[in-house]
RNA sequence: GCCCCGAUAGCCCAAUGGCAGAGGCGCAUGGUUUAGAACCAUGUCAGUGUAGGUUCGAAUCCUACUCGGGGUACCA
């Protein structure tokens, strides 16, 4: 049966639902591994089931999709996965305030949310369809997890974690807020328990190094990990214990500024370094500033904005070439975890010693005079009182350094690594940022760590024939600790090696593990006998993975580290496992929330708000419509579940369709670009299209003249011209510049063409068949489901899916004359018209007698003339 | 604090070192309409966040700053 679709109206409802229909029907995007042909892997990011789809989602997807059609139009086999990063926080959040268990509030948000993406009509295979909280999931990331074990890539050790003393559990980072527990204000303390960590930092170099292997990464996403895995060369320096005081050890520090140690003026340690508690014994004033840390921001970015303070110890190290006394002060503001969790000061050469310095009064020396070349200038005086950002310049050389003086940085540094190795107290080192990744999660809902803890025999791992152990799915958390821990059903056992009674272990991974590997795994979602398998090397890597800026470190790196590890395993063939990156921009909306005196905060979804503004026009607050009371404005950040700043697409695409939704979220800027939301404008996408219908619409009513005349008037082949010159633009936009906003505007300007093309005969009909069929292609993997229709009408008993990717008629695009501009000194004087192939001293000539130009250079020396071919002229007088 | 990114018309954005305007929204006027909606047509507005520099030529490259966003290792 045909329905005749080619109403005048355009009904996006009705249309939509009949081609994804015929797609699920004729299962048009089932992939199948086609050995010879040449694959595509596109892949978007899975989402994690907030409940509800958000204008983030709809753009990530929407790119995916579009790729994804685009290289099927092109000839490859195409495979575009999904599914879903199920276990995290969220889940138990929901379960803490709606007392339903995580697993069925996790289970329903899926089916919703697959609904949602189903109706966008993406040209997904829903058969490879994955969800992390199932066993036959997490069963692999659990002996994966044994298999890092065994390699001794699994380690353990002791961790920080943010512990709230009233809830009695560990909190996220998320979870603390100003120091305090989001839900019961309490302060936060650190503390320290064991805990799994998985050696990254034994890939650090190759992970550094690989990131040349990624050409079609964005540079940015390079930079940052880069920077993140934070390579540097230095010394470390052994600063020995003072004899005449009661040091119990010498101090060992890293530093890349060997060049400054005759500026080293005091020593800085972490609260928790063994000299500093020792010293703590001692000094009740000491150990009380010390239980004092413990309530430091655990948090980077609150511990480095955090006021700097600190206390003497009353112990001392001597200076390592000079032998002066060097007094040990406890500090804020530096980081057991990292280095030494020791540093040597040098307040004249960098601004955090120099802030602490000042405010103790310590001493500062300055070691380093003004920049190399810098002009004898009162601007490079030294000032005690004022920090300089030249003070921290690699790019001066010493003074008051003794034999050092007047030599560069790194002639000073080699030279200072000699002497202290020749004194058996410092070496060269190379260190890096990068810090192990702690995968132990004291929660609930997350995959179960395979360890059991046996009286006699220790820590025991579980025979990979017990696998998978099975998260209990109907527990129900209270915040108030791990619900595992108090689950007897599920951590009571025997243990494997000698079957006494043993206590399974009860943390559960961090989601990061999940989404460490979930693109391998969707090659072979099936199969239940191992990890991967022979499908693994026909799809990876990735060729093409598209996902939020947000995860430009931490997920990209994970992944890059486990595929690394699962080469090494020789599970898979490839270390990269995304060939190219596409980070799309945040989608942005307002913030309003109300903070309790106890420091809980609420959310309120902007939609519910009405705006407020200052006397400057910027936002301010605004007023909750349901009980008109103000809310705080937080200015706009991601849309998010826990922000509650999320735009639910559901009303759009009820409204006007996924077409629409779709082409106004790709038109609305350039994908890697953040973006705030804002619907005006959808209107126009949906006029656009209306447009389009209407136009295939009155074309498809002309009586079609058979005698055709190869002639084309001057309409007729500047719309040729311009139908050419679009294939290629939206070409080019789509599969090398990643531009769709300029590829559907150049569509629109096509359209905006054709519309004013007199439809008076054969030929200029066959013309405006060849454009419109041409359109259709050309937006069908943004809008496909209208294109879909309407290809129909044009060619019927053809399918749109079973089109390629349009050619670009070259001989349409040759044009015999062009148009240049002509500027003096830089500005536009003038135009002219040349010769396609004109010379360049042609064009000169041309250029110079034009009359408007004239008017400009006339009675001037021409000091030169540069001619850019098919663009300008410019004439320099 | 540190790392990364961004800022162009009332708004979203284009200009791939070479004419600041392609496209869309909004607004205005006209047409159409009993009226409105819708639709069609025409028109409308900035010198590119600020201050310097490189260049024949800078929105684009460089430096500093301001504001905004992302990340900061247990949100995902």
């Amino acid at each position: 049966m045909v329905i005749n679709f080619m109403q005048e109206k355009y009904n996006p409802k009705k249309i939509e639902l009949y081609a994804q229909r015929y797609w699920d029907k004729t299962a048009a995007f089932k992939a199948a591994e086609i050995p010879g042909k040449q694959k595509y892997y596109c892949l978007s990011m899975f989402p994690y089931p907030s409940g509800k789809l958000h204008m983030g989602h709809v753009r990530n997807y929407t790119i995916g999709d579009l790729l994804s059609r685009y290289h099927r139009m092109l000839g490859f086999n195409v495979l575009q996965p999904m599914g879903w990063d199920a276990f995290g926080l969220p889940a138990e959040n929901a379960a803490i305030q709606n007392k339903v268990p995580p697993a069925q509030w996790t289970y329903d948000n899926i089916a919703y949310m697959r609904k949602q993406l189903q109706s966008l009509g993406l040209a997904i295979d829903w058969n490879r369809e994955l969800a992390t909280c199932k066993p036959n999931y997490y069963r692999w990331n659990q002996w994966l997890f044994l298999r890092m074990l065994e390699k001794g890539i699994a380690y353990k050790k002791t961790q920080v974690v943010n512990w709230d003393p009233v809830d009695q559990t560990v909190l996220a980072n998320e979870q603390v807020v100003d120091r305090r527990g989001w839900r019961t204000g309490a302060l936060i303390e650190k503390r320290e328990i064991p805990g799994y960590y998985l050696r990254i930092t034994e890939y650090a170099e190759e992970l550094l190094s690989d990131l040349d292997k990624l050409p079609g990464w964005p540079e940015r996403v390079k930079t940052m990990q880069a920077n993140w895995i934070g390579k540097s060369f230095g010394v470390e320096i052994t600063f020995p214990a003072d004899a005449t005081s009661n040091t119990p050890q010498a101090l060992k520090v890293f530093t890349t500024r060997a060049d400054t140690l005759l500026g080293v003026t005091y020593m800085a340690v972490a609260a928790e370094h063994p000299i500093a508690l020792h010293a703590a014994k001692y000094n009740r004033d000491l150990a009380t500033f010390i239980v004092k840390c413990k309530h430091n921001a655990a948090k980077e970015a609150e511990f480095a904005a955090q006021e700097k303070e600190g206390m003497a110890t009353g112990l001392f190290v001597v200076h390592p070439l000079t032998g002066s006394k060097l007094p040990i002060w406890v500090s804020n503001y530096v980081l057991m975890g990292y280095g030494e969790g020791a540093v040597m000061a040098v307040p004249a050469h960098d601004e955090r010693d120099f802030e602490f310095a000042k405010k103790y009064n310590l001493p500062i020396k300055q070691v380093i005079s003004e920049p190399i070349g810098s002009p004898l200038n009162p601007y490079f005086e030294f000032s005690m009182k004022q920090w300089k950002n030249w003070y921290s310049s690699k790019d001066g050389v010493c003074t008051n350094s003794g034999k050092y003086d007047g030599l560069k940085f790194q002639v000073t540094v080699d030279a200072i690594a000699s002497d202290l190795s020749a004194l058996g107290l410092g070496n060269k080192r190379t260190q890096f940022r990068l810090r192990d990744w702690g995968i132990s999660r004291q929660r609930y809902w997350g995959c179960p760590i395979p360890l059991v803890h046996c009286d006699t025999c220790g820590v025991v791992s579980v025979p990979d024939e017990q696998l998978p152990i099975v998260l209990p799915e109907d527990l129900v958390p209270d915040g108030s600790g791990n619900p595992l821990a108090s689950t007897p059903s599920f951590y009571v056992c025997d243990c494997p090696q000698c079957g006494k009674l043993a206590r399974r272990e009860t943390d559960t991974m961090d989601t990061f593990v999940d989404s460490s590997w979930y693109y391998i795994r969707y090659a072979c979602s099936d199969q239940d006998k191992a990890a991967t398998d022979a499908r693994t090397n026909y799809w990876l890597p990735v060729d093409q993975y598209i996902g939020g800026i947000e995860h430009a470190i931490l997920h990209l790196l994970y992944s890059r580290f486990w595929s690394k590890v699962m080469h090494n395993l020789k599970l898979v063939k490839f270390d990269e496992p995304f060939a190219n990156l596409l980070t799309q921009g945040m989608v942005l909306n307002e913030i309003y929330f109300r903070k309790t005196e106890t420091g809980r905060i609420t959310y309120f979804n902007p939609v519910d708000v009405d705006i407020q503004t200052d006397d400057q026009g910027k936002r301010s607050g605004g007023i909750l419509r349901a009980d008109d009371q103000p809310v705080e404005f937080g200015g706009v950040g991601t849309m998010s579940k826990s922000k509650n700043n999320g735009i639910d697409p559901q009303k759009l695409v009820d409204k006007y369709g996924a077409d629409t939704a779709r082409l106004f979220i790709m038109f609305a800027s350039p994908p890697e670009q953040t973006l705030e939301w804002a619907d005006t404008g959808v209107d126009g996408a949906f006029r656009f299209l209306n447009r389009l219908w209407k136009q295939v619409y009155n074309h498809l009513q002309q009586t079609i003249d058979p005698r055709i005349n190869n002639n084309l008037s001057t309409e007729l082949k500047s719309l040729r011209f311009k139908l050419h010159h679009t294939i290629a633009k939206v070409g080019d936009d789509l599969g090398r510049r990643h531009t769709f906003n300029t590829a559907i505007a150049s569509v629109m300007e096509l359209m905006n063409t054709l519309t004013k093309v007199h439809d008076s005969d054969a030929t200029s009909h066959s013309l405006i068949q060849e454009a419109l069929e041409n359109i259709v292609l050309l937006l069908s993997p943004i809008v496909p489901h209208i294109c879909h229709a309407l290809w129909r009408e044009l060619k019927p008993g053809t399918e749109l899916l079973d089109q390629p990717w349009p050619k670009v008629d070259n001989a349409a695009l040759v044009q015999d004359e062009i148009e240049m501009v002509v500027q003096v000194n830089g500005r536009l004087r003038g135009q002219i018209r040349v010769a396609k192939n004109a010379e360049c001293a042609t064009i000169e000539r041309i250029a110079l007698d034009n009359n408007q130009v004239q008017k400009y250079v006339a009675g001037y020396e021409v000091k030169k003339v540069v001619v850019v071919p098919g663009r300008l002229v410019n004439i320099v007088i």
